[in-house]
DNA sequence: AATCGGCTTGGGAAATTTTCCCGAGCAGCA
DNA sequence: TGCTGCTCGGGAAAATTTCCCAAGCCGATT
């Protein structure tokens, strides 16, 4: 084995199925330049072989069980800002979308897309250029025809303690009672965070607040 | 029955992920004897699929928009008793499990499976025997030992759909139009699922289902 | 054959919540 | 001093939830 490919991109592949990691390598490496240069099923192991491998791009869903996806992208960033993220997966809710970018994601692209779209993201994510797949550039573009803002980061404290209780599976009396608040206040904080994070239901409020850490499912 | 055995094993891909499906075609072609005569992205075309191509085996995953996966089983079975189909996906929920047996399937396996014991299911399958992978096999030996069963055992197969939809994050119309059903019938599933495993919220809904493994956070 | 029960599908109507708009108090800050 | 942002809630229309009911279908039982 020879240490690195003078050209090629090299990659790091982060998915928690085994087989879909062995595809993906399959697909990709089958293009010549992508070289898969090491695996991982979870976000501690992507964050070390993002250490030792040093990968031109970094693919992986955001999906995973234990630690949220997002907090890997964060870490690999934290270490390495000119890191390149490739974000593969099923979901195509706008919230997921927006939190990946605002954790530092190059690029987003769901598993619904052309095979060769995919391989065109990962080529376009290692130019050090932004790239998503039409579906998702559709999601976003509708959802930005409102004045949504961005994501956990605006919320207030309020707000996130309201959430946090909220997806902790507490009603609405409840955390008006817990904080000394009329329903109707929770009520609009409730309305306000789903608007100012995107989310049109509660199970995906409740997917995202569990993706940013706010609570364990 | 014939000498499909001699000239190797036909199968039919069933996924919704087009870059999925070309993953899993190169790890099952790169065996020798397996050959994936065709492919799918949805129940109806699968249906479609299997009666011009008569596979050996069909490998398809139930979580597919639209007509739920256990529908396309049992259509499948319905025109040809003897097909043989392998469930493949990430669910790995008991209930799940029993249903696809229920409606015909021969094997399941789960999408964190070893790819070797994906191949080795395959070919168990086209066989004729019943195949699954071990964290199926454990999570059913589990929940054979527990006197109160899972939860969600208590919901029929309608209601998992529709609750699998919702805690993924779909609103109600979405379902009623995936299922094509009536809002009105969602919201009367809705309300049912939530008082027979008595969560009061929607984000306890979306906890239990996860706690479940009907849905991955 | 007839009945029973369970699943699926939806209507109806009251109760409740969500949605969106609004103002008011209060801090920090330029 | 005025601006800005967070916090807190009222109001009213729109939408959803809640609960009860019924009809069709299918499998099982008698």
């Amino acid at each position: 084995m020879t240490e690195v490919a003078a050209k090629g991109i090299s990659v790091l592949l982060v998915d928690d199925h085994p087989i879909v990691r062995q595809g993906y390598r399959r697909v990709l490496e089958s293009q010549g330049d992508l070289h898969v240069v090491a695996e991982a099923d979870n976000a501690a192991d992507a964050y070390g072989a993002f250490k030792t491998h040093d990968p031109d791009v970094v693919v992986l869903d955001i999906s995973m069980p234990g630690a949220s996806g997002l907090e890997a992208i964060r870490n690999i960033r934290a270490r390495n800002p000119r890191a390149r993220i490739l974000v593969f997966t099923m979901h195509n809710e706008a919230v997921l979308v927006k939190a990946a970018f605002n954790a530092g994601a190059s690029g987003f692209v769901t598993k619904s897309s052309d095979p060769a779209a995919v391989v065109a993201a990962v080529r376009a994510v290692a130019r050090g250029e932004r790239a998503m797949s039409d579906d998702i550039a559709h999601v976003l573009a509708e959802e930005s025809l409102s004045p949504t803002g961005s994501l956990l980061d605006q919320l207030g404290e309020r707000e996130i303690e309201i959430l946090r209780q909220f997806v902790s599976g507490a009603t609405t009396e409840q955390i008006a009672s817990h904080l000394n608040l009329s329903v109707k206040t929770v009520q609009n904080y409730h309305y306000l965070i789903k608007t100012k994070t995107g989310a049109r239901t509660d199970a995906q409020l409740v997917r995202l607040a569990a993706a940013c850490g706010l609570t364990r499912i």
